[in-house]
DNA sequence: ATCTCAATTAAACGATTGTTTAGTTTAAAC
DNA sequence: GTTTAAACTAAACAATCGTTTAATTGAGAT
């Protein structure tokens, strides 16, 4: 078996533990049944992974592996205004929970779970990172006079919980929302759109009033 | 063992439990911990709640059992305007989940988790309820004139949504906000306060503009 | 003193858990 | 064709899971 295949193995089982996680939690899920809804045999994910909390650890990594850098680009880019650069976060955020959102449902699920610290030391690590950069970004707009002087850390909780909350609890703002649960692409379609609507609206009331 | 001493150790074993399932999750928590953990036989846990399912089903009816009927009193309540309604729907809201943070981190974590869809209905009848009363309160608000036309249904995803994001991510804020993670009481009444400030800047900014 | 029944216990139940073992297949290297 | 190492498998491992059983305790009613 030639390595593109094995790599696409892997990537395989990330991707159907991801699902079974998403909707069955950690310890909901058991080896035996990720093995079977992969379709390979039990004792591979050992031989893949070490174990299932490695697995975790790995399927974490690999989610998360293209955001940071993303972000670190966008907080230097000297051609964007403070406001641009909002609204440039506003939009990236949604995409990437939306269009993830089994995925970030674990992180929800498992961060509080007192798992193994590395894992929750990784999750840490990486939320502040990206919250840091937020937080400059908001800064340098107050410095500049173009923002009120807002509570930072507060607002960036209420963007990153906005979008979380209609995530998290898809069934409740589908029957709010009379959207049909089944479609998940009309589902993220709109959730998606009104969501970055909703927080331009929010976060440009909040930072810069009228 | 008189009747009083009986509903105290089943309310025992629900807190213990409740402290468990935040911690370590549902499928995470064995009947075993907390038996162990409440001081009781294992045993005594099925005899009590049939199973721990049913556990987890009164544990919830008896956090929110008062919720409800508080908020259903305050939005019929013709003495006050929208806006202090709204004022009063952010300090409920965030006593409410701040003082019974491990709880909501329950909710949080079993919602999404493909449990029983007795379970799972009675938290999306529970959240939907007040929800309504919100929406309510806000239509009021708008048909009178003194809210924007904002989208409602985000506003409400945005104060319940920060709330949580700040409770559940408890050691990111933690960090963030140089406040002691060790000190629980020193946390509640600093973020307390925080949120209740920023939610009522923010929503008056969003809902009625300057 | 005896009966009654809920409360409590230790022990065991079968099922399932994550992981390991020992052996087989596969395919490329020589 | 033989060698070699990775890929893969079926079976078994000990541990733990939620729940049940059967026996015992304790206190109030008769």
């Amino acid at each position: 078996m030639s390595s593109v295949e094995k790599t696409d193995k892997r990537e395989h089982i990330l991707l159907v533990a991801e699902d079974l996680f998403a909707v069955k939690g950690f310890d909901g899920s058991s080896v035996r049944d990720i093995a079977n809804q992969a379709g390979v045999n039990l004792a591979m994910i050992s031989y893949y992974f070490g174990s299932k909390e490695n697995l975790l650890k790995e399927l974490i990594e690999f989610r998360f592996r293209s955001s940071v850098v993303a972000l670190e680009e966008k907080s230097n880019d000297p051609g964007m205004s403070p406001w641009e650069k909002i609204e440039w976060i506003i939009d990236f955020y949604v995409d990437r929970i939306v269009n993830n959102r089994r995925f970030h449902s674990i992180m929800t699920q498992e961060y509080n779970t007192a798992r193994s610290e590395e894992i929750k030391e990784l999750i840490t690590t990486i939320k502040m990172q990206n919250l840091e950069r937020i937080k400059k970004i908001i800064a340098e707009g107050q410095k500049k006079g173009v923002f009120r002087q807002i509570d930072v850390e507060m607002t960036m909780a209420t963007m990153m919980g906005t979008i979380t909350q209609i995530t998290n609890t898809k069934n409740v703002y589908c029957v709010l929302l009379r959207i049909d649960t089944a479609d998940e692409e009309e589902y993220k379609a709109k959730i998606n759109k009104r969501l970055k609507s909703h927080l331009r609206d929010l976060l440009h009331a909040h930072l810069i009033g009228k």
